[in-house]
DNA sequence: TTGTATATGTATCTTTAGTTACAGACATCC
DNA sequence: GGATGTCTGTAACTAAAGATACATATACAA
């Protein structure tokens, strides 16, 4: 159960049924920009030990909109509503990097569901949280303008990276806000200008971390 | 136990935690246009016995969203999420018409949730419903043409009416979209100018289903 | 070195949506 | 009837975002 080590919260657990379930797990490994498409294989419940993968929807024309990021040591949800509900998803779903996915088969998730509150208690705490988020999402992308949004966005890669630099191109930074190469071409360039980041090939480095937050810190990420 | 006659599922559950449940259960009935600040009152489960409520998003220029609606004898997920994870939600409820509420208090709603597998499997199965259709509100929003949405919107509101008259003005359209009564009248205009809607002061009245439809069912509702 | 693929820059134009600013219609309550 | 409030119509303008159409630039590989 060497995977069980990135889900401290489950790995707390020893309620028998939980346990049998482990047991059942299967761990697989899948590389950088694999695409899963919710309910086309057989339903099993997923779990992340490593790696992030994309949630996003595509418009016909191509253009794409992040849902939310699963990150190492979160449930996938959708696999959730899937098993229990037969729920179906418009969404795609890719691996970031290489991923580490454990997946353990419909019986056993469901004996532990049934029969550990604290699994149970872990699985709804995710669901509600993606609510809340998507909630939130409804409400940038209706009533939020595009530059603020992206630089949102860019605030939190820089966070999250912890070093100036981002390795991101203008057609990924398009795909996770919603919009086309062009338009984020666009106000990235104007970000420039403002002397808030400097333009790369393939990369963005920041130079004044107030600028962005100005224009983002004003409204709620 | 009058109420429960509402939730015909929920009815047939005879697990003693969830018949506790019913016991301590309060019933109050709010006027049409009461508005519920979700985290603001002492946390307890709801459910709607009977009306609807509108779950919204609002901006600071006093533009709204519909998340979604609750309607008689479906559970509010909203506070399931406050109660157990102390979650956060930044939306507005409002009741549509006279509502009656059903309250649970915390303890016995915990109880009954950690000892009632069917109680259980109702409320996850709302979460996994509002997460799907969620999903797709961030979908349309962000890729589908105002005009497309405010047909989709029309033609469900004709349909669950059941008549060809709507009792709606073009402010609440509005912010049933997300965006202002102007940009709403002037689309209705368009429509009106197509042959398929007559608008009345307080009312629109249905002329071809079709064009409706053909606006609207190209894309997904 | 020469392709080839990917990434970016940018100008121009169009479309969609939002804003402003009223005018007029209708409803209701004194 | 007159006052008031709500609802609708509409023109004119602005702004934001999307589309089109290339020109460069860079990286990498054959």
């Amino acid at each position: 159960m060497n995977w069980l080590s990135a889900f401290p919260r489950l790995a707390t657990i020893t309620d028998p049924a939980w346990l049998d379930a482990q047991r059942t797990a299967k761990v697989y490994t899948f590389p950088s920009g694999t695409t899963f498409r919710p309910g086309e294989s057989e339903p099993e419940f997923m779990l992340l030990a490593r790696g992030t993968v994309r949630v996003y929807e595509r418009a016909e024309n191509g253009r794409e909109i992040v849902l939310y990021r699963v990150h190492t040591g979160e449930m996938c949800v959708l696999s959730v509503a899937i098993l229990l509900y037969h729920a179906i998803f418009t969404v795609t779903v890719v691996s970031e990097e290489e991923v580490q996915v454990v997946s353990i088969p419909q019986a056993t998730f469901e004996s532990a569901m049934a029969e550990s509150p604290a699994f149970r208690m872990a699985i709804m705490s995710t669901f509600s949280q993606r609510m809340s988020a998507l909630m939130r999402l409804v409400d940038q992308v209706a009533f939020q303008r595009l530059d603020l949004r992206l630089a949102c966005i860019l605030g939190r890669l820089f966070n999250q990276g912890g070093i100036p630099r981002l390795t991101v191109t203008h057609q990924q930074l398009a795909q996770e806000i919603g919009t086309t190469r062009e338009v984020t071409s666009r106000l990235l360039k104007e970000f420039e200008r403002l002397g808030y980041i400097r333009l790369h090939r393939g990369s963005i480095e920041l130079l004044s971390v107030q600028g962005l937050a100005r224009l983002s810190d004003e409204r709620l990420m």
